[in-house]
DNA sequence: GATTTATGTCAGTCATGTTGACTTTTTTCA
DNA sequence: TGAAAAAAGTCAACATGACTGACATAAATC
């Protein structure tokens, strides 16, 4: 084994000081490699629809996700995007500002708002699931019939262990209540 | 259906005004989510080793290319991250001043910076690999037995066509020749 | 010798994130 | 009932990593 191709594999020999030395671990750069370039051409999709509003990547998935869970409140957003509440509070502002969301005080406690798609919003979550979509059914048009599966299945692993039950319920679960729709 | 079902899955009615109307579109917002959950997990791995550098994800990513080709020229380099020279120059002073990254006139073409990592720059880089490697296979793990190739082929779907013989050549070409080591 | 290429740099801006401190409103609970 | 806690919003300052535009330098090419 040359010198080069420590450089580009690892290689077992020495461990990232981090676990008990048991089997050497095995390097999946490739995988590593894909999955950036897969994800860059994936949130670059919504870009050009987001343009002609000014709007950028913050606003898209902010949208989304109120548009997914109509009725959310503040902190369940923050605890999704994991962002602090100063950063969401800006691009929430613009959101309503613009039309595209709505901010209600809860009926049950009235500290809470509740964040709801308009339908102007409605529309725009509708397009950038769309064009995601259709880069997703094109992909899995290419493989196999069990692709879908095997994708789900994958990239739930992916997924820090403890927070998969909280995707998971937040992925699949019904929408919540419409609300008294303005 | 009721109308609470129409915000959760955009509905096949209304095609989003950009491709003939032929079958109805079908929202893969499922493994959209799903993927996002996913990445943001993936990305956060190296945020740890980054952090007692001062070094941001920025570093992370100009380090693994560099690492991984030694000897590119800055110009590939932009090209791969798709950035701008200066917003790449900054970074990479940054890791050049710190004895990662070294930058080498090319012997043939006197204008070109080759770029090579230092010893402590591989040794970085290939915590970064690690500590990534480990989340994928502990996530194929959990799969079948067919999950890696799965894998593979649906990233690799997912990448924009124009762009795939590039991330090929890229993620499986063998490495350059070593430099005549420092 | 003129032009092009590869690289670097100065200056200013923008989007999106961060901390920390503080306020208001409302609910909860001892 | 009154104190504490919770949900949300806001002000200010700052960091990171992008961007544009303009320009400089060295070296290769034609």
């Amino acid at each position: 084994m040359t010198d080069i191709n420590q450089l580009a594999e690892p290689a077992p020999p020495r461990a990232p000081a981090s676990k008990a030395e048991t089997a050497p671990e095995r390097s999946f750069v490739e995988l590593i490699e894909l999955f950036f370039f897969a994800y860059r051409d994936f949130v670059g999709d919504p870009d050009e629809i987001l343009a002609p509003f000014g709007f950028g990547r913050a606003h898209h998935r902010v949208l989304h996700f109120v548009n997914r869970n109509p009725g959310m409140r503040v902190t369940e957003l923050l605890d999704i995007l994991r962002i602090t509440k100063q950063s969401l509070g800006r691009v929430l502002r613009e959101l309503v500002d613009e039309g595209f969301v709505e901010s209600r005080a809860g009926a049950a406690d009235r500290r809470q708002r509740l964040l709801y798609p308009t339908t102007k919003g409605e529309a725009l979550a509708r397009d950038f699931v769309a064009i995601q979509s259709r880069r997703i059914a094109s992909a899995l048009g290419e493989c196999g019939p069990d692709a879908e599966d095997a994708a789900r299945r994958f990239l739930v692993a992916m997924i820090d262990r403890e927070d998969r039950a909280e995707v998971e319920r937040l992925v699949h679960r019904a929408q919540a209540a419409r609300p008294p729709s303005a």
